[in-house]
DNA sequence: TACTCGTGGGA
DNA sequence: TTCCCAAGAGT
């Protein structure tokens, strides 16, 4: 075993009876005086209730918060997302990070569009949608459809991990399947979606994944872990990968007052987002490059990704009109040359636009 | 299955 | 500083 975080060797705890009434009772009650007030409750449309699930997808409420707010504003309707460019969505995007999921709403903006404008109403059929995995769909399914459904999420993992007190692991799909089958004879008919909601409150506010508040926790009586003091051993989790250090020298390319851009492949980091060329950490210095009197020193910046960490030192290069002079970009092509305003309105990643932020301070193109 | 894919906040 | 992790999905 190489993950001793997942062996530590303690008795397998036998699974716990379930007293499905104990818990439903309980957590609704809690859930109907103490759930959170959070915009898309007040509404029933799946179109809203998607939106939401899918930005909220590894990313905090309050930062999800303005992001989906704007779309909504944008598009009002799922017709009207489906209108949009690509390119437009993404940037309305831009900085919420993961942009595959944007990509992916995009797509599926269109497909429901073909519909009519109307959802898969199940769990099964949302399922086949681009960005729709099984937690995605047992939410939109059990909240804006009132299936019966489990939706499994990290807090959800955390809390029945904790309730049941069995070595779970965060992130590992074979136990978010034991998790849903767990779940399956407790969820509420008349109530799925509260239910599931309840859940997810109660492991962001109460069964916190340090320092649980199990004082104010209503499922405390039924809570395995609870009363073996216990909580801090669940849910299990992986050991997580290193994180690559990587070296960029970041080329923004200024000419006639235009700025240099290229889009991003369709798969990999950053996909469909626009960035200006950058040059790997082995390749020759900038002195050797570019003479002193046709740069802008534009500073360093660190950019923490999931799993890779770029150290960048920015450039701006100043060339002559005059002169065809500027190398090829990393994918071959010429590039795309932009105004200020032209490159206000691309979508460009927060490793990147950090430096876009610096070029504007200084003024330099028009 | 394990790895990839952003960004920000909190302990 | 460093680590964890947040309404995960796609490959």
């Amino acid at each position: 075993m190489k993950d001793k975080r997942i062996e530590h060797d303690d008795q397998i705890n036998p699974m716990p009876a379930v007293d499905p009434q104990g818990i439903r009772e309980r957590l609704l009650n809690w859930y109907d005086h103490s759930g959170r007030d959070l915009p898309w409750r007040q509404r029933q449309d799946a179109y809203a209730i998607w939106l939401s699930e899918i930005m909220l997808q590894q990313t905090q409420i309050q930062t999800a918060l303005p992001f989906y707010q704007r779309f909504l504003t944008l598009w009002p309707q799922v017709t009207d997302l489906a209108l949009a460019t690509e390119e437009q969505v993404l940037k309305a995007w831009e900085g919420l990070g993961y942009y595959s999921r944007a990509r992916n709403l995009h797509r599926t903006a269109k497909i429901v569009a073909g519909r009519e404008g109307q959802f898969p109403p199940s769990a099964a059929g949302l399922r086949q949608l681009p960005g729709i995995g099984a937690y995605t769909a047992g939410a939109i399914a059990s909240i804006a459809f009132h299936e019966a459904i489990p939706a499994v999420d990290g807090n959800v993992v955390r809390v029945i991990a904790r309730l049941a007190a069995q070595p779970w692991v965060r992130g590992r799909e074979a136990d978010r399947k034991s998790i849903e089958h767990w779940l399956e004879p407790v969820i509420p008919p008349d109530r799925p979606g509260d239910f599931n909601q309840a859940l997810m409150d109660l492991g962001a506010t109460r069964c916190l994944p340090s320092n649980p508040r199990c004082a104010d926790c209503p499922l405390r009586s039924l809570c395995v872990a609870a009363s073996e003091g216990t909580q801090d051993r669940y849910p299990l989790r992986r050991a997580p990968n290193k994180q690559a250090e990587e070296k960029k020298v970041v080329l923004i390319f200024c000419r006639d007052g235009r700025i240099r851009v290229n889009r991003q492949d369709e798969e990999g980091l950053l996909s469909g987002l626009y960035a200006f060329d950058w040059l790997d950490s082995t390749d020759p210095d900038i002195d050797t490059i570019w003479p002193e009197a046709e740069r802008v020193n534009l500073g360093h910046h660190v950019h923490i990704f999931s799993h890779r960490r770029w150290q960048m030192q920015g450039w701006l290069i100043l060339l002559d009109s005059s002169e065809n002079n500027c190398p090829e970009s990393q994918s071959g092509e010429e590039g795309i040359w932009l105004t200020r305003r032209q490159l206000d309105e691309i979508p460009m990643a927060r490793a990147l636009s950090v430096f876009r932020d610096r070029l504007f301070a200084l003024d330099y193109c028009r």
